[in-house]
DNA sequence: GTCTATACACAGATAGAC
DNA sequence: GTCTATCTGTGTATAGAC
């Protein structure tokens, strides 16, 4: 960050979200911030009241930039399989380019404080969940919707949960971090079941 | 915790386990558990060298315990669609039952500490990913059997790390928290794939 | 919008008595 | 095996000058 310009709240927001994303909110104190943002401490609250407003801005501006397309990009195609596709290409690709979106994913399910859960909740997985929920349905299949929508986003997002983990472990191949083999597999996999021989 | 007995190193651990769980590492003082425990901080560091070697232990014994009999389980089926359903059944089971395990799996896979990330993932995932990979080879389908095994305990796992965020989402049921349910989905969609009318 | 200075609570950790 | 006492660093947060 610049040392010669002053910073708004924009500035610290796009500093916070990576670290936020790889530390978590106990994890980054705004001691660490503040010195990442290049100002003291003292400044970070002229534009933030606390830290826990600090943080959800962050997520939720996090969000905001990574969920605005998904809904035109959906409504463009009519084909249930085709928007699945299309979909499960987006959303692993959105991943894979975007480590901290994905780590911000899985830090907000995680909060131990459930105040600011539901608040994270409606800013950001509301508008996602929604859109998926609402393709699950489209398939018309026996499925129950919600559940459906759990199991698919699931899919996609726990390739790259594990991707850290993954590397540990057995029959680790460097392919399976690419983008194109993740979104193969899980559409593959939605499509047809296990029974493909 | 009675305060009439001494502890050893089991007792501090037990009741680490779902502090750890419920409030990460950094969420979780000396201090807190030692007050938990009923002795003073200075007494946790006679069992323990450091926070990072409690943490660790922690950890490793809580899923020592549950996935003992994970291979003994699987081991009694033969058919791989049987076998699949047995350990689906079993793993949503004990998710459902212990809520501290499925927090603890959470946690550790967004560790930001490296070196603890690698002690436990030996201590902890392998044995359990081995057995499912080991079952997702089984199918002798086109999928890639790392790939598959990431899949088959994403798609169970998911149910449950978004337990506290889906009540708060539209579409959702109190069948949807229920083992049975969540298990009767999973292997369904697993075997038929999203086209079933 | 940012600084210095500071308050005060709490963090991890240790020394040494019992 | 546990205690008291304590060191030292760091946490969030504020007051008030520039």
């Amino acid at each position: 960050m610049s040392r010669l310009r002053k910073k708004n709240r924009l500035d610290i927001l796009n500093l916070a979200i990576p670290l936020f994303a790889q530390l978590g909110y106990e994890g980054l104190s705004m001691r660490n911030l503040a010195s990442k943002v290049g100002v003291t401490p003292a400044a970070l609250y002229h534009h933030f009241k606390d830290k826990d407003e600090l943080y959800v801005d962050a997520v939720s501006h996090a969000f905001e930039q990574k969920t605005a397309d998904i809904k035109t990009v959906m409504a463009a195609e009519e084909e249930p399989m085709k928007r699945l596709e299309v979909f499960v290409g987006w959303f692993v690709r959105a991943l894979n380019k975007d480590q901290d979106f994905q780590k911000l994913l899985q830090r907000v399910m995680l909060d131990s404080d459930p105040q600011r859960m539901q608040k994270l909740t409606k800013t950001t997985f509301l508008e996602l969940f929604s859109a998926i929920q609402n393709l699950g349905e489209s398939f018309k299949s026996k499925y129950d919707p919600h559940l459906l929508a759990i199991s698919i986003i699931g899919l996609v997002l726990y390739h790259f949960e594990t991707s850290s983990v993954r590397s540990l472990l057995p029959g680790n191949r460097a392919a399976h971090d690419k983008a194109d083999t993740i979104a193969r597999h899980v559409t593959s996999l939605l499509e047809n079941g296990l029974l493909t021989h």
